[in-house]
RNA sequence: CGGAGUGUAGCGCAGCCUGGUUAGCGCACCUGGUUUGGGACCAGGGGGUCGAAGGUUCGAAUCCUUUCACUCCGACCA
């Protein structure tokens, strides 16, 4: 490719709301535009670059038996009313009809399409496993697209699904795709850690996910120092930390506007994980909504997604000041004991000698005990960094990272919702088995580069740089360096190099910089040593430069 | 969804408060010339329904109303 006939448009100066080095980057080097809010056009470059990480992640998935499949963009609303997601998920889903006032849904993720695409095909167990994927558009509408390609709303996305006759087999694709996307990832040149997380809207039984590390990743991961244990902190568990409560006087004090868990450990004189601090939030279903509350020790915070799974609502809320009056609730004195749908957090079970609210203006009960008491017991606590280890008691540590695979043991929850069963060994109809994976590849472009970056521009790696190498022309006007350039950039391309010919009548600078900023792994200087015989290479990430004779040069970049 | 901000040339902005010739600046772009190892210089030039609609006024980028778009912050601690 020649530079002068490449549609690269590089600016200086980067988009006013650009953030990420990712989002900085890919603009100004002109690999995207923003179209609108969370969607993206991709220029050559771009598409190059998109192309490159589908390639890898089509091959290690061939490998490994996949098939490669393309559904409809537009998903009918039927499917997604048979499986009850419909509603469950949300705004994301964007909605519409067509003239004919059929409903349909832009595609989110497909499970729904592709358990409707084997429904009724895939017969026997004869016939399984089968994995099925494709690499195709989705559209998620998002609350607040932001960081570029990071968190669009218009994405391409790696999704896959396969469909088993039983538990085992299922484990066996999951532990094989967990495998493949190591590979793909480690193909990439990502640094990642896989993950145990919750599995939100799409469901099931297990998840994991696979987090590119990167500070400015929107995932808080909890990772153990001492042992393999990493999870997402919507997931993460931790060791029950031994604190002893001193003795509390059983009974009911009047605390007048002590309110917070603060001011309750300051007027008791004790630690605040002596405390019970209740959370109340409003739970939203499909068709009515409820006040819940969450107890929790003093000291701990609230996981929100813990908490959601807990109270199986679409959603949680925060309630205003009228809401807890209606449902008789005192705003600072909520206590356990409350009339009303409730959840305590796993560790306050059997604790005794705590402080809680008398659900009375004013009052806190002292010496509180969970002991014989039958509440709904869950897990809803966010783990800190210090806290021990749930596998090995070491201490954990929480680092950001960038989602970018996904990878589920479903169940039958989809083909069970849909009807779509086999005939298992003894002749009986059953629902499959099913497991689904996910890849954000428009995502991986941006992580690529915010993981790999300088203040001059990106750092593509081996598989992912859109070129090899650029033959920087330093004056194309110097028929020398010109004819010498073409030469070279004719006989790599014979040679099947995927090479850039910068041969646009621009200055010497201006070339280095737009090299620098498109971040291709190296670049051959034609210019002023070209009378002594000589040119330069240049290490875009070290940006060493090298003296090479013009003669020896071929065959110098034919060993790389 | 809650809160805030911004829409003026391809990009970044000034002008608006206090209405008044032909709406201005930098970058980018086009033409000619000089230059050619770190984003050059000189000269000339093109490009705008001032986000949209409505209103006030002799007169609106500027004031008022409505609307659309984009961006940022937030959406644990009762």
């Amino acid at each position: 490719m020649r530079f002068s006939k490449l549609f690269a448009p590089t600016t200086k100066d980067a988009p006013k709301d650009a953030v990420l080095p990712s989002h900085i980057y890919l603009v100004r080097g002109g690999f995207i535009s923003q179209v609108g809010s969370g969607v993206y056009n991709f220029l050559p470059l771009g598409k190059i670059v998109l192309d490159k990480i589908s390639k890898v992640v089509k091959e290690e998935l061939d490998r490994v038996g996949a098939l490669q499949t393309e559904l409809g963009f537009i998903t009918p609303s039927k499917l997604w009313k048979q499986s009850g997601r419909y509603d469950k998920f949300g705004k994301e889903l964007l909605r519409f009809s067509d003239r004919k006032n059929n409903e349909f849904v832009l595609g989110p993720t497909h499970e729904e399409a592709m358990v409707d695409l084997v429904k009724g095909r895939v017969k026997s167990y004869k016939q399984l496993p089968i994995n099925l994927y494709q690499i195709n558009t989705k559209f998620r509408d998002e609350a607040r697209p932001r960081y570029g390609l990071l968190r669009g709303r218009e994405f391409l996305m790696k999704d896959g699904y396969s469909f088993h006759e039983n538990e085992e087999s299922l484990k066996e694709e999951f532990a094989l795709m967990e495998q493949t996307y190591g590979k793909i990832l480690d193909r990439l040149g990502l640094e990642y850690r896989v993950v145990f997380a919750d599995s939100g809207a799409i469901g099931g039984s297990g998840s994991k996910e696979f987090m590119v590390l990167a500070k400015n990743g929107e995932d808080d991961i909890v990772t153990c120092a001492s042992c393999d244990y990493a999870a997402n902190i919507e997931a993460a568990k931790r060791t029950k930390p031994k604190i002893d409560n001193p003795q509390i006087a059983k009974g009911k004090t009047h605390t007048p506007d002590i309110k917070t868990i603060e001011d309750v450990s300051k007027f008791f004189k004790v630690n605040s994980s002596c405390a019970v601090k209740a959370i109340v939030k409003k739970a939203i279903f499909a068709d009515f909504s409820e006040i819940v509350v969450f107890f929790i020790r003093g000291s701990d915070t609230l996981q929100e997604t813990k908490a959601l799974s807990a109270s199986l609502a679409l959603e949680l809320v925060d309630v205003s000041e009228k809401e807890l009056e209606d449902v008789g609730l005192i705003a600072g004195f909520i206590g356990p004991d409350v009339e009303i749908k409730k959840f305590v957090d796993l560790e306050l079970k059997d604790e005794e000698s705590l402080i809680c609210g008398a659900n009375e203006l004013d009052y806190h009960f002292g010496g509180y005990s969970f002991k014989d008491r039958e509440f709904e017991y869950v897990d809803l606590l966010e783990v800190c960094k210090g806290d021990l280890c749930s596998c090995c008691g070491g201490v954990l540590d929480i680092t950001k990272g960038i989602e970018v695979g996904h990878i589920f043991e479903l169940g039958d929850k989809y083909s069970k919702a849909l009807d779509a069963n086999f005939l298992d060994r003894n002749g009986k109809a059953k629902p499959f088995v099913m497991g689904t994976y996910g890849i954000g590849i428009s995502r991986l472009v941006a992580v690529v580069v915010e993981q790999h970056h300088d203040e001059k521009g990106s750092l593509w790696t081996k598989e992912t740089s859109p070129f090899e190498l650029t033959i920087i022309i330093s004056n194309i006007k110097d028929e020398a360096q010109k004819s010498f350039g073409e030469d070279l950039y004719q006989k790599l391309k014979e040679e099947g190099v995927e090479v850039l010919l910068d041969d646009r009548a621009e200055r010497f600078g201006y070339k280095m910089s737009d090299f620098e900023l498109l971040g291709f792994p190296k670049a051959v200087i034609v210019g002023k040593g070209l009378v002594d015989g000589e040119v330069q290479i240049v290490d875009r990430k070290s940006l060493e430069k090298t003296n090479i004779s013009k003669d020896e040069i071929f065959d110098k970049l034919m060993e790389f």
